[in-house]
DNA sequence: TTTACTTTCAAACAGGCGTTTGATACGCTC
DNA sequence: GAGCGTATCAAACGCCTGTTTGAAAGTAAA
């Protein structure tokens, strides 16, 4: 919520409000989904404000995201060891994705657009997106090398182990509908989160572990 | 396409091209992003057929779903052991998921409307993905039993060893769009999607195992 | 205070959506 | 062939969407 909140001018106070109720709104229903009456209702702002500040829609949604958190996350902990490095930073991303009160609703915006496309996905994808893969995919490598049988791992089969990774990471925000069904007392709180995101990482080292060993 | 073709009268032969119609189009655009007309247009129908045989757009969505060939996966190859049945599984499983000329459309509807619940959503879940949780627990209880450790892991752990092998399943289809960015070459034809369903099989058993192990 | 510019506002616009309508054509039984 | 229920059709309906408009209100320098 508040997170672009300060600003002196009233004009600039209205952008913000914008701003914070898209990224909720975005992150909830989607870029689709979310309507422009319900983002300046949010916001207290009159329904022409989005046009008049961003232009259009696309626009909004453009200026609405913000990569920096994820960015940060990865060059977090550069001192560790790989295995740690992991642990850590799925512990990070899962608060971003699942945790609804964590100030950063990129990954949450993002993860609701992955499956169809918007005008801004192509910039997600080459600002954020690619550069989360290539950041794993190094930290895969590093972790193979680590237990000596790297040498043997192609690149096709390392980036399925990414995809595994983030698969099992996105699983828990795509499905969270289907899995509440399922499992009513399902809540994501940080307890839950912490144990959801220690097991992925336990269960997708020891599948790269696996592969070294092959 | 061509799955319930063939039809006696002509009256049942334009409900069937439109349910062909809108399993082609739901898989491809989702339910919100469907439009009748859409569907009336590759079924050479009227505008108004929809409304005439289904009643609406959800009688429509209700009526394409069909869950039968989910579930027959679900029962074949029941004398093989446990890790085979799982290999097996989820290579026909992909198949649905990924390849656009298997004929069951259902599973990749299905994934669709995951993320973005539709007034079908309920019936899903109850009559396709509890009962293929349920199966998939069973299966990778009895992996955990075969290996020696079963008992040590509680119903929680289960539980999210299902949806790590779900959640590496689905983002193939799910984030189809931006792996195709990333990767343009990527292809989901019969080749790769035995190599994808191989690699996760291995890394989810790897999984499995290490934690029978702990 | 006047002036010029920026920001807000209610209202309307054009277009797409799912759905309804009433007329028309069809296929059948008698 | 007449009569009748079924199926198709073009057209329109009401609603919601993103966007535009032109007037009103606010802001700040001269």
């Amino acid at each position: 919520m508040m997170e672009a909140a300060e600003a002196r001018t009233a004009s600039e106070q209205t952008r913000a409000r914008l701003l914070d109720a898209a990224r909720e709104v975005f992150s909830q229903r989607g870029f689709q989904g979310a309507t422009i009456r319900e983002i300046c209702r949010r916001a207290e702002a009159n329904g022409a404000a989005v046009n008049y500040h961003f232009g259009s829609k696309d626009g909004l949604l453009a200026e609405a995201l913000n990569f920096a958190p994820l960015a940060a996350l990865q060059k977090a902990n550069a001192s560790e060891c790989p295995s740690i490095r992991l642990r850590l930073f799925i512990r990070d991303f899962m608060m971003m994705l699942l945790d609804e009160k964590n100030p950063s609703s990129q990954c949450r915006i993002m993860a609701r657009e992955l499956a169809d496309p918007t005008p801004s996905l192509d910039k997600i994808v080459r600002e954020a997106i690619a550069p989360l893969h290539e950041f794993m995919g190094k930290l895969v490598r590093e972790i193979l090398n680590a237990n000596g049988g790297g040498d043997k791992v192609g690149a096709a089969e390392l980036r399925r182990c990414v995809y595994s990774i983030l698969g099992q990471c996105l699983f828990y925000r795509h499905s969270h509908p289907v899995l509440h069904r399922l499992h009513h007392t399902l809540r994501y709180d940080h307890k839950e989160i912490e144990a959801i995101a220690e097991h992925i990482v336990e269960f997708s080292l020891a599948g790269i572990k696996h592969l070294s060993k092959k």
